[in-house]
DNA sequence: TGATAAGTGGGAATAAGTGGAACTTTTTGG
DNA sequence: CCAAAAAGTTCCACTTATTCCCACTTATCA
């Protein structure tokens, strides 16, 4: 389960050390093999221990493509799907398109979400974070789902 | 069960000192695993012990996660969970993320919620807590839930 | 007032993060 | 087609941060 908001830097060579704290369940899951790919919803990725994003592979490759909206929403996040592999000293090489996609300078953001790790941006991450507690805050009218939660 | 209004201070190196008194719960329930993320209503934190966060981490992940308002309400909930461990001498050590969006500095407030606790930087607290006595005293107009109560 | 438990602070060992250097591979121009 | 240069990759070493542990001070209760 990967869990926390860390925020960490990418070097001058596109590469992210992932914090100690996600690199063992990585490390354990899939021997450090994630498979990194773009989130359609939002400017950010998102990274999958391989296992994971098999199955999730499998669920998307079974959609019924010949719906166009579904064509191109396989088409986005199975093309961008990189395989990538944890070097000796535990980071990624984050590829060019996939930093373009989301915005990524030196400054970065990673968030667990429980079976996934997401990447923002900082100054994107502040940005969505703030937004969505306007939507999440007091003054909010919340969906239904939400106000029946017991927290 | 957690209860009552506790002032504590953070040290130096952002670690929180857990009273005496909600030690035990928390080591009898969960060995000193808690999880502690933010409110989303309010600048405050809330500590769970491991295995209440669990249950409500599966509520929460069963939202239908395709309508933006719930989507975003799971990214920060879950996104700030982060699991803790009280060290040999019964105190957290607060990320950073947490601190700031609680504007956490030396002076804390712990306040027992029943399943969970919640933090408070100590000026906060006061503000919110004045400002909930003038929204619940003689003059307000009080929502049918609570009229129903029998206290 | 003394004994015990709780809270606080600091320091040393260890781990994590960062940058650089050297080697390999690929690409381009002659 | 070969050679040179550039890009990419891996490995190593150093600096910084984090964690753990021990000791001291303050509060509490008998």
């Amino acid at each position: 389960m990967f869990r926390g908001v860390q925020h960490i830097n990418m070097d001058a060579k596109g590469r992210l050390a992932m914090p100690a704290r996600q690199r063992e369940p990585l490390h354990s899951q899939s021997d450090g093999q994630v498979v990194i790919t773009i989130d359609t919803q939002a400017a950010c990725l998102v990274i999958y221990p391989l296992p994971e994003w098999e199955r999730i592979e499998k669920d998307i490759q079974n959609l019924p493509a010949l719906k166009p909206a579904v064509k191109r929403f396989q088409r986005l996040v199975l093309g961008y799907a990189t395989d990538l592999e944890l070097d000796g000293n535990g980071r990624l090489l984050l590829p060019q398109p996939l930093r373009d996609y989301a915005q990524l300078d030196k400054k970065l953001v990673l968030v667990g979400q429980g079976n996934k790790l997401e990447l923002w941006s900082e100054s994107l991450w502040f940005a969505q974070r703030d937004q969505a507690l306007l939507d999440s805050g007091p003054e909010a009218e919340l969906p239904a789902e939400l106000m029946s939660l017991t927290l």
